[in-house]
DNA sequence: AGATTCCTTTTACATATGTTAAAAAAATCA
DNA sequence: TGATTTTTTTAACATATGTAAAAGGAATCT
């Protein structure tokens, strides 16, 4: 069970996005579960429709999903960052990707039907979720363009400014999938900025 | 000013996605506001803060960029499809993108502003608007893992399958950069498939 | 600690895509 | 219609990235 305030980080974030009053607060306090993940466990399943929202409360996850057998890494989350499969949460269709921990993690997880059942009496979670998912839209948005018109190199680099904690934590053989490129051609990029 | 009812065939597609009230839908028609762009005119240009949501009514427009003096093609928007620049309008940033019509085109332009104002009033009017932004991110979500992990070929050759309207409609050369290769690939690709 | 497994780099070669320039085809305009 | 401009294709060559296999290095497990 939940020791009270333990939470009190994740809501911090919270309301920097959108504030919110102590009664929205205490209505959102029982649906989040804590849970924990061993390093490589695997949080979602492919083929599971997505029905809930996960945050990162404390180590690493990332999204993946397999192409011609093997994986590739569609997206990072750390300390407090959202997790959701859009693509089957909005659309209820089963998901061709998995969740799975990249360190060992405490995930905060929320039954996505139980909280937009909330919606209706607290327009401001409501705001909150989609506030969310803008932020989320408009960084995917962001790595399309890189994909889109960026060499490897380039985009390599984008990743060592803008987020230098993946390239720390995470093993090159998901950064490169990530970027769009097999590890033999991450390996040769590095080996060039030497 | 509008005629009565003009809008129905964009309205009927909105209650498609989330049923709205009448007295939802009275309170956005003084929002629509309809206007005519000539082909190739600039519906909003590059540095402008997006504080307008458009629709496409008829005709058809493409958001882009320019990336080394080039232009690059971010998306195409058909009929009754949604037009925002969703990194500025929900970070408050100036945009890099331009709105362009590619064909002559009626466009419903409605100030988010105004819009926004009427969420609290009319929740399903909230609700609506966020079904279309998550539906643009699913959306977007598909274009960045085909730009991840398909081969320039493959890319096309979804594209035709997946939207014929756009090989039919659009000029090769806007197509070239939606989909991340040179115009001088894309026309390789078109000639190894005849 | 030693054995085993997993991750990263390197090499050699194949292929896809980029670049530049020119020709061909199509669309636009007076 | 004919002239002009724009778009698309083709060619030749350069470069980036992919593939497969092997070696080296690091992490993990008992």
């Amino acid at each position: 069970m939940l020791q009270a305030d333990q939470l009190k980080p994740l809501f911090d974030v919270f309301n920097l996005i959108q504030p919110l009053s102590f009664q929205v607060t205490e209505a959102l306090k029982p649906l989040c579960q804590l849970r924990y993940f061993k390093k490589h466990e695997e949080i979602q399943a492919i083929g599971a429709t997505c029905k809930t929202v996960y945050f990162v409360f404390s180590g690493a996850a990332r999204i993946f999903y397999l192409k011609d057998g093997h994986e590739v890494t569609e997206y990072f989350a750390f300390e407090n960052d959202l997790i959701i499969r859009a693509e089957s949460l909005f659309t209820g269709n089963p998901s061709k990707k998995a969740i799975q921990a990249l360190e060992n993690s405490n995930v905060v997880a929320i039954s996505s039907e139980a909280l937009f059942r909330l919606f209706d009496q607290y327009p401001d979670l409501e705001k909150l979720f989609n506030k969310l998912v803008q932020r989320s839209y408009v960084e995917t948005l962001k790595r399309l363009e890189n994909l889109q018109f960026l060499t490897a190199e380039e985009r390599y680099r984008k990743l060592l400014t803008d987020h230098p904690e993946i390239i720390q934590k995470i093993p090159l053989k998901y950064i490169a999938s990530y970027l769009g490129i097999t590890q033999v051609s991450l390996s040769r990029i590095r080996s060039s900025l030497r």
